[in-house]
DNA sequence: CATGAATGAGATTTCATTCAT
DNA sequence: AATGAATGAAATCTCATTCAT
């Protein structure tokens, strides 16, 4: 039955993100459980608590950025494109709520998420080297860190809108020295 | 006794302030009674229900930001400079647990927010004159309008960051043509 | 209404000590609520949490001891006598289940338990008074304390058994030198 | 493999007894399999429930103290010597919660327990002997029987104390017409 | 009018028991 | 036979809202 639960596992993240999407973190565990056709006391032996739950969902959102940023970097048209390219990624998906979620989760939470703070550190790190090599060459303005680029992309990500995504481009407008407006 | 109802009135919605910063929207209603100095029941009296608490913040919460357009318009620095001012003030202050709110508040509350649709379309407007100037005068980009400020405005307030005032200079440089980095 | 509440507290103490002598200390609240004929939010506005409950329950419980201690001491009859007295009322009454309810509860909670404490070590402050009274005068075996005597009371309030006015009986002549067997 | 289902069996027993003492007779089934290093399934496989479980520990308790017995029976000291080394032996161990488990079972559970009833039952009727004994020889008050005896083990056992033996010896000088305290 | 007591629906979580593998 | 996954009923506790005083 090792494949079953961990099937079940799966579905179960996959309904909170859901679930979440549309009635936000708080929403009932219950509700939750029936979205992947399966009893409460499923969800909670998978996931002791709540918590637990949310820190799977903040896991593979994580990976799913981490590999944007992959793709990023591979596609060679240099740092600043790459930066471009990861931010229009991140401002494109319909994470909004899942992101909002997160956001607000008490600072003391992610203290027991190893999984999700490791990917993340690695992978500010990987855009902190693109930031660099992009300021280097005098295409990036310089008082910006990788730092600030997850942060504005996450409050960006937290508020989805039908123009979001050029608000997005007016941020990156506002970092690329080498842009000017049309 | 109409001078009490009113100074009533008035702390409940102050409490109601402080303690949905605290707490989020979705404080206890005793709670925000209690900081009131007040039973529930008064709080009920004045406030049908908890969208009524809401929508008097709202209107409060408008107000004061329509207060700052005026002054941004009267310091005669020109139109992108009172943008600019304006937009800075907006992000200094404190109010994100209040936007976040008003945020997530159901689209169909507006509607009977009188006061508060009047208030935000007056002040529109006015800011809708001011990018008008600007844009003509080419200080500022001109795929964005008023509503783009505002949307934009209302992101970051939802946010308080430690560097906000700075993600909101960023997004400025991104807007105003006049601007170019250090 | 203070009156009302007032009354309801009462009820809800009354009722939490007939559900719990029937159905032991971990009884469903809403079946104490249902006993008093309240509602569950009525019994946890009054008592925070069950501990708060059991307390209540407490402090009555060791006030009728107490007071029964009192009418013992007053029976003017000799300090043994006394004892005798107290201790055959003790075994009287009907409170097995509250005080096996009582006896298992955390040794922690009682720190909380200011009244209960309070009372319980007046009480036994008295009683030593009484048992070394009836030791001085040879009427008492003398390697027994205060604190002897209420923990086999205690013990014997735990365990209800037909014979047990015939065992605290076989106790006590365990006790006093002065009774030979008939 | 009858073997193996044998040895399960009495690891289960086993690890109940060691987990009820722990956490009470209501401790999670799961935690009674996991500390017998068995999947919930198998307990239940042995056990049809929960009773069943516990009629397994009475067995066990009813000829550890079957045994008691017959081991002070055969100490050869006389009647009352007998009843005293028991009783001794009996408060001394640390049974306290399972003992107390049995006393709130069901009572119309022990009808379904054979073994447990027979074993007792013969048990009882040695320590009648005892009991008769003594009493013909004046060593023992005439007013108590091996019920009695049973009874007030039972109750001592029940509630487990650092001065236990010291009250168990209160009974037996109240019981034991030939001692005189100190 | 103000108060705060009462209500009860709803959310979280735990476990005994069943059953697919 | 053994396992441990799944289920869902039950228990605890919280709050929005109503209403007696």
């Amino acid at each position: 039955m090792r494949a079953d639960a961990r099937r079940n596992r799966d579905r179960i993240v996959e309904a909170a993100r859901a679930v979440v999407a549309e009635r936000g973190i708080d929403a009932p565990m219950e509700l939750i459980a029936r979205r992947a056709e399966v009893g409460v006391g499923t969800v909670y032996r998978r996931f002791p608590d709540r918590h637990a739950l949310i820190a799977a969902m903040a896991d593979q959102y994580i990976h799913e950025i981490a590999d944007a940023l992959t793709r990023a970097e591979e596609s060679g048209d240099g740092a600043m494109a790459a930066v471009r390219s990861f931010v229009v990624w991140c401002g494109d998906q319909g994470r909004g709520a899942l992101a909002a979620a997160l956001a607000d989760l008490p600072q003391e939470l992610f203290e027991e998420m190893r999984e999700f703070v490791t990917v993340r550190a690695n992978m500010v790190e990987r855009l902190e080297a693109l930031v660099a090599t992009a300021q280097e060459r005098g295409e990036m303005r310089a008082d910006v860190g990788a730092d600030d680029l997850m942060a504005l992309l996450n409050i960006f990500a937290c508020h989805p809108t039908p123009r979001g995504e050029h608000y997005l481009r007016i941020m990156l407008d506002g970092i690329d020295n080498s842009s000017r407006h049309h």
